[in-house]
Parts: C-alpha cells; sequence; structure tokens
DNA sequence: CATTACTGTAATTTTTTTAATTACAGTATA
DNA sequence: TATACTGTAATTAAAAAAATTACAGTAATG
C-alpha cells in the first residue's frame, strides 16, 4: 500500500534529518509516527536498499541518513515506497476477454498509471527534503 | 479507494463512448467488468453528479454519455472518482502530537498530497476520452 | 564475558477495509 | 400488469493491512 508507506517514509526521513547527527531507533520513531516498529523497521529496509539510509545492530545501534538532506528529492523518496507497483493500480478482477473493451483495457490503463507515476515523481522532484524539514 | 473508482470509471466511460447511441445497463457494464453490479451502479451515480451521464429508469432503460467524448478529458473522470478524498491519503493514526515532527507533519504532508492530486489531474487532462476510446 | 539494547525478519493474529450479495422500493416500457 | 431496469440500504464474505509475538543476530558496556 503505497500510501501508506510513503507516508510513513517521509516521516521517518524527516526525523532523521532534523537529527542527523543521531543513530535513532525504530522504538523512538515508531513513538513519533504512533505505529509498529515492525513496520518502521521494514520501511527502513526499504529505504537502506535505496541506499537513502544507513543502520547500526546492537545496543545504541539505529538509523541515520547516508546522504545529505539537500540532495535528497521527495521523488527519491516516493520511488522507493512505491517500489515496481503503481499508486493507482488497476483492478484485480479479470475483465471479460469475450468484450471488445474488457479484453484490452488493462494494457490500455497501464500506460496512464505508469504516466501518474511519472507525473507525481516529477512534481515531487521540486522539493528536496531539507526544504521540507525546514519547514517543521 | 481512489484506485479502484478510477479504474471502474475510466472502464465504464470507456464502453458509454463506444457506444454512445445506446442506454448501456449496469449488468452488462458489470460482466465487462467482472465486477458487481452494485459497484457499477455506484461509481455511475458518482459520474451521473459530475454531469458527465445521464441515465434512464425502467425498462430498456440504463446509462449513456451526457456530453461528446471529445469534449470529456481523463481528468474529468479522475476528480469525479477521487471526489474529496486524495490519491495517497495521510495514515489514520494520530502522530504523537510532543514530538516536533509528528505535531505538525499532517499538515505539511496535506500539502504535498493535494500537489500530487494536481499533477495527477494535469497529466490526465493530456488526452480526451476519445483518444483513449480510438485506441481499442 | 554476561547483560542490555538494539536490528532484522518471519509467523501469526487481529482489525480494518473493500467487494459481493441480498433485498426491495421506484419507474418506464410494452 | 408483467417485465426489466435504476437506485440504495443493509448485510455478509473476502481480502488486505496493521499489530503483535517471537526470536536469532549483533554491538556496546560495565
Amino acid at each position: 500500500m503505497i500510501k501508506t508507506k510513503f507516508s510513513i517514509a517521509i516521516h521517518i526521513m524527516t526525523l532523521l534529518a532534523m537529527y542527523k547527527e543521531d543513530w535513532m531507533n525504530s522504538i523512538l520513531i515508531a513513538e513519533s509516527l504512533n505505529i509498529n516498529p515492525v513496520l518502521v523497521r521494514k520501511e527502513i529496509a526499504a529505504l537502506k536498499a535505496g541506499g537513502l539510509v544507513e543502520s547500526k545492530e546492537g545496543k545504541n545501534g539505529g538509523v541515520k541518513l547516508l546522504i545529505d538532506a539537500n540532495k535528497i528529492r521527495l521523488s527519491d523518496i516516493f520511488k522507493i515506497a512505491k517500489g515496481t507497483d503503481t499508486v493507482l493500480s488497476p483492478l484485480k478482477n479479470k475483465p471479460n476477454p469475450n468484450c471488445r473493451v474488457g479484453k484490452q483495457i488493462n494494457s490500455k490503463m497501464d500506460t496512464i498509471l505508469e504516466d501518474i507515476d511519472t507525473a507525481i515523481s516529477k512534481e515531487l522532484e521540486k522539493q528536496t527534503l531539507e526544504e521540507f524539514m525546514n519547514q517543521f
């Protein structure tokens, strides 16, 4: 569910940008979000795989930005949160293949859905994480 | 759920554009989509309220475009499907009000989420329903 | 070197959301 | 007056998401 992941990811990244010297742990972050720490850790795993953060295990461990907040654009965070999904996904039910529209709708829709994601990325490219954080 | 509604609405509108002389009924449309007719009728109610289609009750009734397909842009359909929601909605859990980020994140996010919807609308403005239909 | 405090995941359960179904009143057609 | 629709509300079933539990692995610290 992109909509949740995106909100979680932005929140996490804002915290990390604000306390960029500290290793922040998932419980603290989860308390700020008011969600379960495991969800936070999962999203951190994605941000880590995307190269935006680093983490340290063990006592006094936690997470930290790997890149300066002014080098990170909100679109970078969006792309990681979204993964391979599209924001507006097609219906799960297979449309009727005996219908002229049903037969082709999914492939035609796919183009639109990809274009929408590209448009979102372009929009989010405009703002850096630092700019976003400086509002707080 | 905007993602479902948008797909349903586009599918319905494509069918109506293709068979623009006919009153199409919800069972036929539902069979093309392979979903329940009640869901179709609900989305038709929204399209009707949005002024894009007209419907006729009783025997031989159904739904029909009210506006020519070349005057309808995909953004018009998107706006109706989305209603007052944003595509990427904020988390339901209230973030921690004792946290500097938690306290303000929702209001700051709202701006981003609105901007995303505007960007999607702009993208979908580029294509008319007729152009989309002509692909089939 | 044992204790503590973390990450990282997997597995399971609970909760929430979405979709399907059922039901039926109202209406136009023939 | 029978038939075939729309329009909606209420209920049930199914699917998805979130929370919880559990625990192995790891690093710091006394």
